[in-house]
DNA sequence: AACGCCTCTGCAAACGTTTGCAACAGAAAA
DNA sequence: TTTTCTGTTGCAAACGTTTGCAGAGGCGTT
């Protein structure tokens, strides 16, 4: 009999759960919470109750009245080649570990993709929504000026991108600047001339790692030029393919903008029956796990992904707690494998 | 100074708007809402003070009161290889579609990373947290009980993964044993008579494939044999070496999991000079990006992705209205270049 | 016996929306 | 003029928690 009513007696708020204690409301909120003013006794059996009718709080009046969520935003800003970055396993895998980093910290994620063309709004829109504590924006896109506006007047905020001198908006990145000099070091140290950057450089990071080859080229005295190229596969593919015949033969050297962007032109140098990297060598960007597929594996710049999303989730964290944070450039790292 | 006014006073609640605009507050919720019953004057004077202001609605307060949150739940349950698999190129992929097609229909995304070993509750919580309307659940892992134990209660729940005889759960998957027989067959077809099955089945999928392709070995007198494969990449290399140095000479075709895999015995095969396809024929599953970019390129099993984040959707929204629907079972499709 | 203190519990007011119901004004119908 | 209707608005009660405040006992001290 107790057990049919037990079974039978639907506990979703704590009310009820507080009639079947025979206690009052307020206790059993306070012993679901751990506090201390509550006897051990009472709050055994208020346990043992909620146990058994698997009861949950209800997080949206929690939220509500305590004025936070235990949410955090991730938005993934998609520039100009809206349909590539969604999937890009740059980003994909930056979420998953951030994922892990908030699960650990006891937040949940609430992830939106936003297009700014479309809602030039979105940020304000997504913190304003009241659903969230704080918000990690994935990639500045060409969104750098807005990001801007709003980091003035909102504290917890991170952005994963590049630092540009005197921003005011708390961003993790690695150092694409470095990276891009890296890179260009590289292959001159391999022997090349003439350098191609395979890539868009609209993009802050991007434009970042071609100044750096820039930077490295005009030093050693050798020539690099930029071959403005989507970062979609689908279309990245052909364009790469127009590039190197038009360049036939006048390119000793590509940068390419990120690993994928690699792998493509690897293809593409093969379909002409070009070696790498005896007559033209090959350096990527990012070590994603397809650099070590490739035939052959590829001379790249690796970006500490888990540590990127372990710094912002720390950040985000002092932020939440009212402190002002500096900003993380995290260092990249030359991994030399047989492209160059 | 009325400038300054408007601009100081900051406006959070529907009552603040209510008392600037000279209105109750049940009338500012109407004409936010877009309700019929509110005078189209007062409507544009209230719509314009909020957009002056950058007023938003809490969505906490709201989804407490409406009882619905706007918000459906992601739920990626990692099985054994932890850590692998939240950045699984496939479930990523998976993962952006649903992005797109949630917020196409107006949903947000609650992204959670669960260990069931952990955490058995872990439907449970996520289901009573009273956050999210919905829930899809991507990978059935090895949760396939739990996962059917709450169906039976709880409607608005679709699962990513491979459909079973009678179960009771809504489940959106291509149909892997379908799949494995194309690709035995496929092997057969170009010369292979001792296949070798590279990857782990244990999760119901892959059991379901390597399943598939020993129907088509048994009928056309082949041999098949499982070579149990952890799925993330750093662990897999290693096996694989280790299972090709064991098989020496006794495997002509490979079928491999996925696609991810087989690019791992790709290198593993060229490592001891085994030629691919005319010693060893291979064929993956997915259809991933990887599989257009390895040499020789991968023949494959496609499974449609976008068709499945739509699939499964379209079906929760359906089932968030009340219908109890069948699950979706989606053909793969082999195929073919040059890797068999 | 009176008092103070300490531990635990209940009460009720928030948190910011939504929405059923009633009220009101003005217009049209009687 | 009174009545009825229609189109707008306000009022106030929810939604399910949390938490400041006060009260109720119990126990030790003076």
């Amino acid at each position: 009999m107790s057990d049919e009513r037990t079974t039978r007696t639907a506990v979703r708020t704590i009310t009820d759960l507080a009639r079947l204690a025979g206690v009052s409301p307020g206790t059993v909120s306070r012993a679901l919470a751990g506090k201390s003013l509550v006897n051990a006794k009472t709050r055994e059996k208020i346990e043992a109750i909620a146990r058994e009718h698997g009861f949950r709080p209800n997080q949206m009046a929690s939220g509500l009245r305590r004025q936070k969520t235990g949410v955090i935003g991730v938005a993934i800003p998609l520039g100009h080649d809206v349909r590539q970055q969604i999937s890009d396993t740059f980003f994909m895998t930056l979420l998953g570990h951030l994922a892990d980093e908030l699960t650990l910290e006891g937040y949940d994620l609430m992830l939106r993709r936003v297009v700014p063309e479309d809602d030039p709004d979105w940020l304000d829109r997504f913190i304003g929504s009241g659903m969230i504590d704080g918000v990690i924006v994935i990639g500045q896109s060409d969104q750098f000026v807005r990001i801007e506006d709003v980091a003035d007047g909102y504290l917890p905020m991170v952005v994963w991108g590049n630092h540009q001198q005197g921003q005011r908006h708390c961003v993790v990145g690695t150092d694409n600047r470095l990276g891009g000099r890296m890179a260009a070091e590289r292959l001159i140290a391999a022997g090349a001339r003439r350098i191609a950057f395979v890539g868009d450089t609209t993009p802050i990071e991007f434009a970042a790692r071609f100044a750096g080859a820039e930077d490295v080229a005009q030093r050693m005295g050798a020539d690099i030029v930029a071959l403005p190229t989507h970062l979609s596969p689908d279309r990245a593919s052909d364009e790469i393919a127009r590039h190197l015949a038009a360049a036939d033969g006048r390119i000793d050297g590509i940068f390419a903008a990120t690993d994928t962007l690699a792998a493509l032109c690897l293809t593409a140098l093969r379909d002409r029956g070009i070696a790498v990297p005896d007559t033209v060598r090959l350096v990527g960007f990012d070590d994603l796990p397809i650099a070590r597929q490739t035939v052959p594996p590829l001379t790249t710049v690796r970006q500490d992904i888990a540590a990127g999303a372990r710094g912002m989730v720390q950040l985000l964290l002092r932020r939440l707690a009212g402190e002002e944070t500096e900003s993380l450039v995290l260092p990249p790292q030359l991994v030399i494998r047989q492209s160059s």
